[in-house]
DNA sequence: TATGACATGTAATCTGTTACATGATTAG
DNA sequence: CTAATCATGTAACAGATTACATGTCATA
């Protein structure tokens, strides 16, 4: 309802806070050292983020304080929060989306399955394909448009867009028989092991 | 001498401006039009930015107004620019460069040809393959110590980073080998043509 | 007792986004 | 004549960066 314009940084977090409450100086220190680092770890990014998603009740922190242990503000998801997350990682992904970066796109990918489920996952691969293939074209006939005309250096760096590209897209193949696969397999077996290392062998299926 | 803390959007409008005078109107064109979208074309954006540009005197706007013709303001890079250009493009690529994303890299990459030369072109291209060796062993170890304990969509967005980055690294190396077979061509024949298309046959050189 | 890690915040400043405003020229 | 496109800008606002400020707790 709301018109829910949240930036990157925030759904991060939320994303974070919802598999698990924590600090800000947590959420800084993940950020700081993890893979994540493409978002801020200033204090000055993240306790006023923070301060936002608790304003629009997505997020709640409570004060931590016992003896022996320095004072903290520890936050978790709220009901609504968990929402806004999920209508974030449910939306489709368009071809925008792609211009503006496959971060964002993997960010929602990767908090899906603990966030929604893993036919949500699916879905997402599934949009995302539709979208790589298109962005893709386009990239093709721009280059191909342009290609003669440019120098060197030029013509390499578009190639290394377009490779992306299609290293994005084998990618996406793979991720979605994974998905495949382990769906079968829990058909088979019913509910089993949800989390952790899923069936070992979801490459090289036979399509019998 | 200055600090020199130009936005990524300042460089790529420099870039185009030593390649080619443009208006403001024209540079948006481009920023909207090519695969240059990542580049914001509002006008609150470029216009200030231009701006910002002329004070430091990197860039010069002449009023062109001719009958039967809108007025507008053709920009040109000037000398300082040029340098500072230079200066931003022979930077060596540090890990940390690739964490804020490959974009800006290739974009240094793309320009260096025309406003530098083709031996720092690969100049930058040797630094950039230290840089991505480190990164990728950063991110193979991080993904070992947590791949365990990962979702399924978690796990393969994790792997996606990493097929990115040796797709990137691939890219990388053939476009040393392309740059390296460019210079033994030119031994050969020397200095005929610099830039357009380049000798149309790089690729596949036997090694005799 | 002094240093460093823990922990939270604020203020100044810069840049970008969105939306609006203005006016000239061309095409229908 | 009027709509669309060319062309340049400004103003309000949001978010990030940098730097600073504050205070606690553990340890050497």
């Amino acid at each position: 309802m709301t018109p829910s314009t949240i930036p990157a940084l925030g759904y991060a977090l939320l994303g974070l806070l919802q598999q698990k409450p924590a600090s800000g100086y947590d959420l800084r220190k993940i950020f700081a050292s993890t893979s994540m680092k493409t978002y801020s770890d200033s204090p000055g990014a993240i306790y006023p983020a923070l301060g936002r998603l608790e304003k629009q009740r997505l997020i709640r922190g409570t004060i931590e304080d016992g003896v022996g242990m320095r004072r903290r503000r520890v936050f978790h998801a709220t009901q609504m929060g968990l929402y806004e997350l999920r209508e974030w990682i449910n939306r489709s992904v368009t071809r925008d989306d792609l211009v503006r970066g496959q971060q964002e796109i993997m960010l929602r990918f990767a908090f899906s399955e603990k966030a929604v489920a893993a036919a949500t996952s699916l879905i997402l691969l599934r949009s995302l394909e539709v979208a790589i293939q298109g962005h893709l074209a386009e990239l093709n006939e721009e280059f191909d448009a342009i290609k003669a005309v440019l120098p060197l250096s030029a013509r390499l760096a578009f190639e290394c867009g377009i490779r992306a590209t299609e290293s994005f897209q084998q990618w996406n193949r793979d991720a979605i028989k994974a998905y495949v696969a382990r769906q079968k397999t829990e058909q088979t077996q019913p509910a089993e092991q949800r989390d952790g290392q899923p069936a070992k062998r979801e490459k090289q299926r036979k399509k019998e």
